[in-house]
DNA sequence: ATTGGCACTGTGGACCAAGGAGTGCCAGGA
DNA sequence: TCCTGGCACTCCTTGGTCCACAGTGCCAAT
C-alpha cells in the first residue's frame, strides 16, 4: 500500500508544514526534496496519502497538511530522535549543574526546557511513592500543636502540622520521633503503611493518642493523598503558535495540575519517551496539541516524569531529542546530590 | 478647568468603555447615562478633557477611549471601592478557611483570587523577613552532610543541605541544634544575623567548623538572599483580553519572578490598595496592563503582598474591592492558624 | 509507472461604493 | 453665559466584484 516513496513525501510533508506552517504543495516538495520525481508523481502519491488519511486539504485548491495519523506514523516509523549538540549539551550541563536545592533542580529543569524546545515545560517532582524516608522530624510547636517534617533520599521535604487535641510534653515528641526513626528511615514510602501498623502498641498508653495522631497525619499526607507537585514554564511560548482550538482553553487545561499529572502519566510506550498526539490527548483543550514526556531517574528507577506540551506541529525529533536529553541530565544530577 | 458634569462624563466614559471595550461616543453616554445634558453638550466637554488628557480617540469619527491618566483620575477621585456581596464574602470564607498548611493557604488564595477578578492573580509568601523563628532543626544526613530546615511563625519552611567538609557526630549536631534554638527561637528573621554573631564563639573549637558553616548558610539562605516566592494563577484570562503589547510580552514578564516581586514591591500608597496604571508600570511588557495589589499580614503587621494584574480597561472598584477582600481574609487565616 | 499539459477551483488581496457612527462647529434660544 | 439642534464632514466598516495565484485532478503520451 504505502512504499517507500509514499513514506518519503509523508516526510517531506510533515517537515516542510513544520517549518512553514502553511499547506504544502506538490511543486514545493519537487523543489525542497530530493524525490526524484516530478510534482504530478507526487500529486497521485499524496491522493493514496490523503486516501489513508495521512494527510489532508484545508480546501480544494490548497496543499495538503498532516493529519495527527500523518504525524503518528512520521514519529513512529519515519523520524529518529535528534541528539543535542555537544554546545547545547555542555549549556545543560553547566545550568543544572548550578542548582543547591530540589526546588532548584526542579525550577532550572522546567525553565530551561521550556528555553531548549521553545514549548511549554512540565516537570514533576520526584515521586514520593518511590523514594525512601531518609528522616523524620516532629517538632513540637507550643500548645497541642506539633509539625512533623520529612525529609527523602531524593531531597524532598514535606511539612505537615498535627493538632494533638492534647497538651505534648518535649520528652513525649522525642520518644516518638526517635521511635519513628527507627522504624521507617530508610524505609520506601509505599512500604510505610505496614512498617508502621503495630507501632502505636509500643507506645506508652498516656501518649498513644498523640502517636495515633502523628501516624494518622504521616499516612494520610504522603501515602494516601500522593498529590504530585508539578511546575510548569514557557506558556509565554503558546502565543505564537495559532491553535485550532482556542488559545484560553489550552492555558485553562495547562493551570489544571490534575490533567498535567494525567498528561504526564500516560504511559503507552514502555520505552523512554512517550509521544501523544492531537486528538490522543483525553483532554478537550489539548486536542489541537501534542505532548512529549520522558522518564527522568536515578539508576533505572524512574521517579518522576517531564514532558513538553507544544502544536502538533512540533518538531518532534527536535523536541524528542531535547525530552529525552534533559530527562538524563536530571537524573545524574539528583544520583550525584 | 474641570467641573463636576465633566469628572461625571469622564467616570461615564471609563464605565462604558470597560463595559462595552469600544469607544464610547456622546450619544450612548446621553442615553445611558443621567447626565440631563444633551449630546452635544457632551461632545463639548470631551473636547475639554481630550485636551487635558485624559480621553483620546482613536480615529476622527470614532468615540472616546480613556488614557492612562483618565483611568488614573478615576480610580483616584472619581470611583469608589466596590465591596464584595455577602454570598461572595461566604465563598472565599469557606473556601480559604479549608486549607490545611501554608502552601495550600497561598494555593487556594491565587485561584480565589483569580477566579474573583477574572483576571491574573498573584500571591506573594509571607516574607522571611518579617517572620520570627519558631524552630530551627538540623538533621545529619550522614557522611559530612547536615540538612537544615527553619520553620517560622507563619507556618512557613525552609531547607537547605550544608556540606560541612568535616565529618559530624550526633552529638555535635544536637548541641548546635539546642544552641542555635536558644539563640533565635521567636527572633525576627532581620534579626538573627546580630544575634548569632557572637554564637561561634561559645562553641567548642573542635565543632566550631561546622557551626561557622551552618551559620553562614543560614545566614545566607534566609537574610541575604531572601528569595521572595510568588505564585500566580488565572493566566487563562488573559486569552479573553486583546492588548495593545503583544500577549507572549506580557506572559513573558508575568513567568519572571523578579518581574513580579517589583510589580508588588512598588508601593505608593501608604494605605492598604495600591493600583498602578498602564504607562506606570515599570516593565515595557506590562504597559498595557493594570496592577492592583494590596498588603496582607496579621494584625498590623505586613507579612506580604496579593495583587492583580489585568487589562487597564478593568472594573476597577470591582477588582480593587476583591483584592482588598481576599487581603483581609488570608491576614484572619493566618492569624487563627 | 511517470510525466507534461491543461482545465478547474477556492482563497486572498485590491478596489470601490454605500452606510453609519461620531465628530466639530455654528447659530439660535433659555 | 451656557446649552442645544442642525449640519457638513471624516473615517471606519461592510459587502461586493474582480482578478491573480497556488494547487489540484485528470488525461493522453511516453
Amino acid at each position: 500500500m504505502l512504499n517507500e516513496r509514499k513514506l518519503a513525501v509523508l516526510r517531506a510533508v510533515v517537515e516542510d508544514f513544520v517549518n512553514t506552517n502553511e499547506p504544502v504543495g506538490s511543486r514545493a516538495l519537487a523543489d525542497r526534496h530530493p524525490l526524484g520525481v516530478s510534482p504530478a508523481t507526487i500529486r497521485n502519491d499524496m491522493v493514496a496519502l490523503e486516501e489513508d488519511g495521512y494527510i489532508a486539504q484545508p480546501h480544494t485548491s490548497a496543499g495538503r497538511v498532516p493529519t495527527d495519523k500523518g504525524y503518528r506514523l512520521f514519529v513512529d516509523r519515519l523520524s529518529s530522535v535528534k541528539p543535542l549538540s555537544a554546545p547545547e549539551r555542555r549549556a545543560i550541563e553547566s545550568f543544572l549543574g548550578g542548582a543547591v536545592d530540589l526546588d532548584e533542580i526542579v525550577a532550572r529543569t522546567v525553565r530551561l526546557l521550556a528555553q531548549l524546545t521553545r514549548q511549554v515545560a512540565i516537570v514533576q517532582y520526584p515521586s514520593l511513592t518511590r523514594s525512601s524516608v531518609q528522616h523524620v522530624e516532629l517538632v513540637p510547636l507550643g500548645g497541642q500543636r506539633i509539625m512533623m517534617v520529612v525529609i527523602t533520599d531524593t531531597g524532598r521535604v514535606e511539612q505537615r502540622v498535627i493538632d494533638g487535641l492534647e497538651a505534648v510534653s518535649e520528652h513525649a515528641v522525642s520518644d516518638l520521633r526517635a521511635m519513628l526513626n527507627r522504624a521507617i528511615a530508610g524505609c520506601y514510602l509505599s512500604d510505610v503503611p505496614e512498617t508502621v501498623d503495630d507501632l502505636p502498641a509500643q507506645v506508652p498508653p498516656e501518649h498513644r493518642g498523640i502517636a495515633v495522631s502523628v501516624l494518622s497525619v504521616l499516612l494520610e499526607s504522603l501515602v494516601e493523598r500522593h498529590e504530585e507537585k508539578i511546575v510548569l514554564a514557557g506558556t509565554a511560548n503558546l502565543a505564537a503558535v495559532d491553535f485550532a482550538a482556542s488559545f484560553r482553553d489550552v492555558l485553562e487545561a495547562l493551570e489544571e495540575n490534575m490533567v498535567l499529572i494525567r498528561l504526564l502519566g500516560e504511559e503507552k510506550d514502555p520505552s523512554m519517551l512517550t509521544v501523544s498526539i492531537g486528538e490522543e490527548n483525553f483532554h478537550k483543550g489539548l486536542r489541537s496539541t501534542s505532548v512529549v514526556s520522558a522518564d527522568y531517574g536515578v539508576g533505572n528507577q524512574s521517579l518522576a516524569k517531564i514532558g513538553v506540551v507544544g502544536p502538533t506541529r512540533m518538531d518532534y525529533p527536535g523536541t524528542m531529542g531535547a525530552v529525552r536529553a534533559v530527562a538524563r541530565y536530571v537524573g545524574q544530577i539528583l544520583a550525584g546530590q
